[in-house]
DNA sequence: CCCCTCCATGATAGATACAACAGCGCCGAG
DNA sequence: CTCGGCGCTGTTGTATCTATCATGGAGGGG
């Protein structure tokens, strides 16, 4: 009878979610075979919705389709890192640029992070903490209005968390250094020079790009 | 033993060619529907492989997937028009100065292209020309190495198709117009300074996107 | 001892069957 | 004439079944 449990969604939508939670918190680590069957055990659908998850994961650059034989967790090469991480720091760059003729629109939910971020950080709650900084750079990218860069901007993200999968845990002197240099951001937004604004944005990039390096 | 018209390659990739055809090639217009069973009679396969191509579709933003309802192709706002044409500049003013330095492997590929788009120009093959022009810009991008940035050039390229029909057909002005700004660019690649040859990419683009925006 | 072939196994690719739902028109009541 | 409910139809969403194919290991021949 099912009385319990049932999930809310569709199963193409939660086969999706599960599977992408899954690797992105690496469950599934890179390089790891996910079958069908398997993944449609798990969540309790059939194979149909699987394979419509893992298509769509395949084309954001999670998992690798290979004929056959199964989806691949990606694995990056070092090439293929570089490529990631350069593109987002040109959309990010980009669009903060932007964003900052449109920063009355969302600097007040930017300071709320902001300030969300520093509590989690008190809290050692790390994964709390890199969630605020998604939102954080996230609405920066957003408030550049360009929908498509934003949506760029957000799978580039994710194909980064697959390569770097612990950032700032027990790294309390990164967390540190990531509020600092957003708090200079806020700095630079309430004030009225885009140039220094584009610049503290670049320069906290190339920073934090540097810890994903790091971090492979 | 079937010994005509079997078709190479798998069912979905038969699938998610055509509807990629027919849709870019303006068989089904912006606003149409497209039902899963139509195109799967149309492509003599079922409706599984057809699911999955329109699945890849609706990722790269040509249809969209209404629950219930079937597939519409993609209609643009203004907005939507503005936001994929500033991303392709973004992307290809960025990879063109980074493939600057390494002309010397696609600089021969890229001459014979643009002699190739003169041909077809002056055998008015609209088709053809518009295919060359494709290229040039592709092989210019992708001189810069970030295989992840040339990717999604090609998704907005396509985005863009869909929005400007008809960029030259019958308007000899414009081809000549282009040629002549190829010229410019190979001239500018074959000369040392990175600063002018970034310098007529972008004017190019600027010309280019005006263009998309007039052919709507 | 090594390598090559064949086959058992398990996976995906595709087809089909079925259920659920949205849209639309018909029909009747007011 | 208008409005509201009801069922019909067509479409998608999901499950399941079959065919095909990749893979790895066993076994025989060189």
């Amino acid at each position: 009878m099912r009385t319990s449990a049932r999930p809310t969604g569709s199963a193409a939508q939660r086969a999706y979610d599960f599977a992408k939670w899954a690797i992105l918190n690496a469950v599934y680590g890179a390089g790891d075979v996910i079958t069908e069957g398997a993944l449609a055990n798990e969540i309790g659908v059939s194979r149909t919705p699987v394979r419509e998850a893992l298509l769509r994961l395949e084309v954001e650059g999670l998992v690798e389709l290979h004929p056959k034989k199964g989806a691949v967790v990606t694995s990056f090469t070092q090439q293929e890192v570089e490529d990631v991480l350069e593109a987002r720091v040109l959309v990010e760059n980009f669009t903060a640029a932007r964003s900052f003729a449109n920063r009355a629109t969302f600097l007040d939910a930017l300071v709320q992070v902001h300030e969300d971020m520093g509590r989690r950080r008190r809290e050692q709650d790390t994964a709390g903490f890199t969630e605020c900084d998604r939102i954080f750079h996230e609405l920066i990218v957003d408030g550049a209005g360009n929908a498509v860069l934003s949506a760029i901007y957000r799978t580039l993200r994710e194909r980064q968390t697959l390569f770097t999968s612990v950032m700032v845990r027990g790294r309390g002197d990164r967390m540190d250094a990531a509020i600092a240099e957003h708090d200079r951001i806020i700095e630079r937004l309430q004030a009225d020079d885009v140039d220094a604004f584009a610049g503290v944005v670049n320069e906290h990039l190339v920073w934090s790009t540097n810890l994903a390096r790091e971090s492979r």
